[in-house]
RNA sequence: GCUCGAGUGGCGGAAUUGGUAGACGCGCUGGAUUCAAAAUCCAGUUCUUUCGGGAGUGUGGGUUCGAUUCCCACCUCGAGUACCA
């Protein structure tokens, strides 16, 4: 075999490594251990594209180097099985989510073979299967079965709370829970009912069932989280989302954000990405101040037992500005805050009303579409102020959310922008408590340069003097504090659909109550349709065996529930987040899966993913819930370590060149009307014809582009013999053709294909090149089916191989930048792999042969170069530049015609991490019969790349002119005179004295002067 | 608006702490081989030029013997975020 036969070579090696579990991970070694994880796949019906793999081949090369450096390494992949696609699809076939999935999955994983990555496939894990997502509703049980404990900082079992309520009370616990819960004392407790009991520990609980103001997306027939919302629609399918009230499971995230937030700087991650985590936790420091309400009325419809006494109505704000709290003019409350119905007057009553309605029928994306227009309406009601105790006027307005800080804010519009504009819309007064501030055209919102005045005790005080000293003001009057505030909200964990873990629980007299943790996988109940049932109840309200029976502690049929001892079972189900939470927990155990989500050895000893790699659109998402379950999970001793990902790394997106076709439309004035033509068969121009000045307006210049606009008029005369009219206008429209269709290299339309590519193009004319030829014109976009510019990593593997492929995705350029892709580029890398393979088959008729002879200098000179050059770049995952590296290494080598043992066997284990199967080949070539993947990495050895000489560059005012040879072990003064000998060194003179000559030994000469 | 990132040939991109700008590859041009094509190999390829040279890393300044690299201002593009009090 002389020739490089990727194909067969290829096809041997992956059924080797199958067949020898090669990549199976020990979870007992005495090799020190290297996790590396890629973050798992959603399995789309529509198979991998080239972008996918870019992370995979990153990591794999990663792993396999580390493999060749002595380590362990846990190298695992799975699906990201439940989700909405499947269920999308289900609704509209009628198939099973389970069953396509399943087909999915099976495309994926034949993908992913033919790439020849290393992974330890016996670790596989899919959250959509029982056996998997048993451990997720167990988690989600520990979740339920624990309550965090602020003066402890971590989160703790509810037997405890409950053992700390039956001896004291809940007035000492200091815990994190729902806002105004009641005090009660011991023998209060002891007295409440069960079902109170449980009402009062589900606002304690990690995860709790609560009312919230949800987003609802009608078109899903679900809610979503926030970070599943993009642009006030919804991220899958772009579907309008509205507010509404819905009783959901919410996960008490906040409880976490302090320690979410100072982790961040223990871990190695990119600092965008710990940037977009930080934005969205949204610390901030200030205080909260209570201001009372002095002048209301009885609401309309409010009988007088509800009349609250007159001191008991507060309105608690939260301010980052309480230094400020004299400039203090109005208040205004979200629309939806609880107190406006409470404190609006008689006269207001009606403007108030209709201002509330309209808000809350004004979904999501209006209101952030709608940021400029100033809306209010005043309650009637005044707040004391608590300082100088003049009344303020209450307003509303939905410039203030109800989600953040209180749902109040004490307006200061001297030094806020909003609410100066608000004062300047309503004419409220603007008072100015900063020394020297021109407030006249705008609020004046710098902090650091600032003095306060007209502010009594705080006159004369900068922001933070004057900070200090109010909150120590309002704390000792009992009416503030100093406060910290999160913009993040405990996340919603509800789902209204059938794709996805179903809760383990039941209810009881309206309480949940989780199903026993020996019963568990809760699996998913069987339905005829999967989508919402009449009533509007999510899918699994359409099932028949869907009630919890207490005493067999089974789900039996719906019609037995009697509520005493069958119960109806929870119909949500789990967000795709919750698997993927704790999934790199999972691939840890690889024995007794059954037993535990992981065994506490396996914990021990993988510990934290060391490396981990995946795209940044999960910032808010997967990253910032997976660090909160682990801290949890951290906190009830479930793992070892508090973060999950100790390193990581954002592959960017491989983009699509679309090809476009220009269509030919023509149009004319008559009159004031403007008439488009429709020709009868459509008139397709080739690109090159088409002036790119004019591109952006898509019109074909009829003056300053003469001959292709009769080029054009005369092919449209000849094809509409009817048509008369000479002035007629021409522009054109580019619409996408597929890939398939394109010579890529030429940038080339096969047009005969084309015409049978789509029935209208049938006749279509082609204005074409003088040689017959049609251009079409690229774009880069991203990839996507509906751009027919989707490129298979299959067909790249068949036509080039998987080695090429990864090494050409390598070669593109920075991992973590976006990049085009462009197939006619392989060659390149491909040629270089059949030249590796040349430098291997010197012999005859082109042989393996390899020399047992002392390599040359030169040829250890380039082996040692690129050993350094490679080990540095993998470490910096810099891959691109090895590409080049191995490149030149076999440019060089092919130069010096190297056969030698020494130098081609610690190549071959160089360029294994990057295209293995060729290594592999190579490797048993060269006599092992041992896999290459844990040979030892070559060790670079500084003696060979010692230079006795350099080659001067020679500069004059910091321009280079000539290079100079010199050895370098010469002193600076012999530098300087061989250099100023030297006749070129005159020429650049020119007569001039140089002033200064500058000598960096080993570097460079600069003369100036 | 705010935060972050990026601007280098026809294209993807290199240049590790300031020290020969354009490595490597694509494409293009010419040549060899071939009946021809593919494949392979060789030479050239930033722009400009009166062939001496000159200019050149988004723009304008600055620091330096020397700046793609550091500093300031601006322009353009991309990503994220968005009334967060």
């Amino acid at each position: 075999m002389g020739k490089y036969h990727f194909n067969e070579i290829e096809a041997k090696w992956q059924k080797h490594w199958a067949e020898k579990q090669t990549f199976k991970a020990e979870n007992k070694s005495d090799k020190p251990k290297y996790y590396v994880l890629d973050m798992f796949p959603y399995p789309s019906g529509a198979g991998l594209h080239v972008g996918h793999p870019l992370g995979y081949i990153a990591s794999d090369i990663y792993a396999r180097y580390k493999r060749h450096q002595g380590y362990n390494v846990l190298h695992p992949q799975g699906y990201d099985s439940f989700g909405l696609p499947a269920e999308q699809y289900a609704i509209q076939t009628g198939q099973h989510p389970a069953k396509t999935t399943e087909e999915n999955i099976a495309r994926y994983r034949e993908q992913l073979d033919k790439i020849g990555f290393s992974f330890d496939w016996s670790r596989e894990v899919r959250t959509s299967n029982p056996e998997y997502y048993k451990w997720t509703q167990w988690i989600f049980i520990q979740l339920f079965e624990s309550w965090y404990d602020k003066d402890a900082d971590k989160a703790r079992s509810i037997e405890e709370l409950r053992a700390i309520f039956s001896s004291e009370g809940n007035v000492h616990v200091n815990a994190v829970c729902d806002e105004g819960t009641a005090h009660f004392t011991a023998s209060e407790w002891l007295d409440f009912s069960e079902t109170k009991k449980q009402e009062i520990l589900l606002k304690y609980r990690l995860t709790y069932l609560a009312e919230t103001e949800v987003n609802w997306c009608p078109q899903l027939g679900t809610v979503l989280a926030n970070d599943e919302i993009v642009n006030g629609v919804s991220e899958r399918g772009g579907y309008p989302v509205v507010r509404k009230k819905m009783k959901q499971w919410s996960m008490r995230i906040t409880a976490y954000a302090q320690r979410l937030l100072d982790r961040l700087d223990k871990i190695d991650w990119p600092q965008p990405l710990k940037d977009s985590q930080t934005n969205w936790i949204g610390r901030s420091k200030g205080a909260s101040v209570k201001f009372r309400v002095i002048s209301y009325e009885l609401g309309v419809g409010e009988t007088s037992s509800h009349i609250p006494h007159r001191s008991s109505l507060e309105i608690e704000v939260f301010t980052t500005r309480p230094d400020t709290i004299f400039g203090v003019s109005f208040m205004v409350l979200a629309p939806e805050h609880d107190l406006v119905s409470k404190i609006t007057t008689a006269e207001q009553k009606e403007a108030v009303g209709k201002y509330v309605e309209a808000t809350a029928k004004r979904s999501e994306r209006e209101r952030m579409a709608d940021v400029k227009s100033i809306t209010g309406v005043f309650t009637g009601a005044y707040a004391e102020h608590p300082f100088t105790k003049k009344p303020i006027p209450i307003w509303i307005g939905d410039y203030v959310l109800a989600g953040y800080g209180t749902g109040a804010v004490m307006s200061v519009p001297c030094g806020d922008q909003r609410d100066y504009d608000f004062a300047k819309h309503f004419n409220l007064p603007i008072p100015n408590i900063f020394k020297d501030a021109d407030i006249s055209e705008e609020a004046y919102s710098d902090k650091e340069n600032t003095i306060i005045a007209n502010s009594d005790f705080l006159n004369g005080l900068n922001y933070a003097e004057a900070t200090d000293k109010i909150i120590a003001a309002l704390e000792e009057k009992g009416i503030g504090k100093g406060k910290i505030n999160y913009r993040l909200r405990d996340a919603v964990f509800s789902r209204q659909r059938y794709w996805g873990e179903p809760f383990p629980i039941y209810y009881k007299d309206g309480m949940p109550q989780i199903i026993p943790t020996e019963c568990l996988p809760l699996r998913l109940p069987e339905v005829e349709k999967y989508l919402p049932t009449e009533e509007g109840e999510p899918p699994l309200g359409r099932a028949d065996v869907w009630a919890w029976n207490t005493e067999t502690n089974e789900v039996v049929s719906n019609d037995l529930i009697d509520h005493k001892t069958v119960f109806p079972l929870e119909l949500n189900t789990m967000p795709g987040w919750a698997g993927s939470s704790w999934y790199f927990f999972r691939y840890m155990e690889d024995a007794k899966r059954d037993e535990v989500f992981a065994s506490k050895e396996a914990l021990n000893y993988w510990k934290n993913v060391d490396l981990y790699i995946g795209g940044s659109e999960h910032a808010t998402g997967h990253l910032l819930y997976s660090r909160f379950w682990v801290k949890f999970m951290h906190d009830r001793g479930l793992v070892p370590v508090d973060e999950p990902f100790k390193k990581l790394i954002n592959q960017g997106m491989i983009l699509g060149e679309s090809a476009f076709v220009n269509r030919i439309t023509a149009g004319y004035n008559k009159g004031d009307t403007y008439y488009v033509f429709q020709s009868s068969v459509p008139i397709l121009i080739s690109d090159s014809f088409i002036d790119k000045s004019l591109k952006h307006i898509h019109n074909i210049d009829k003056d300053s582009n003469s001959k292709t606009y009769n080029i054009i008029l005369q092919k449209f005369i000849e094809l509409n013999p009817d048509f008369k009219n000479q002035e007629i206008e021409f522009s054109y429209t580019p619409f996408h053709v597929d890939l398939a269709l394109i010579n890529e290299t030429k940038n080339e339309l096969d047009i005969e294909t084309f015409k049978n590519w789509r029935e209208e193009y049938k006749n279509a004319e082609f204005i074409t090149e003088e040689d017959g030829s049609f251009k079409v014109s690229r774009e880069v976009e991203k990839m996507s089916k509906s751009k027919y510019n989707v490129v298979n990593p299959d067909d790249i593997c068949e036509q080039y191989g998987a080695d090429t492929l990864r090494m050409y995705e390598m070669f593109l350029g920075p991992l973590e930048q976006a990049k085009p892709w462009n197939t006619a580029g392989i060659t390149g890398v491909h040629g270089f792999l059949k030249k590796l393979w040349k430098l291997y088959h010197s012999g005859e008729n082109e042989s393996f042969y390899v020399s047992e002879e002392a390599a040359s200098k030169d040829s250890l000179k380039t082996l040692h170069k690129t050993i350094k050059k490679v080990q540095e770049d993998i470490e910096n995952f810099s891959f691109n530049t090895s590409v080049s590296s191995f490149m030149i290494a076999v440019n060089e080598l092919s130069a010096q015609k190297c056969n030698s043992h020494e130098v081609l066997e610690p190549l071959a284990i160089l360029i294994s991490p990057y295209a293995p199967h060729i290594a592999e080949e190579l490797w048993e070539k060269l006599g092992h019969s041992e896999s290459i993947s844990t040979a030892s990495f070559p060790k670079f050895e500084e003696k060979y790349l010692v230079e006795s000489t350099k080659e001067y560059p020679i500069s004059f005012n910091g321009k280079m002119r000539f290079t100079l040879e010199l050895p370098l072990d010469i002193s600076k003064e012999e530098i300087e005179s061989a250099v100023m000998a030297h006749e070129k060194t005159a020429q650049y003179l020119e007569g001039r004295t140089p002033k200064k000559v500058i000598i960096v030994p080993g570097k460079i000469v600069n003369i100036v002067g």
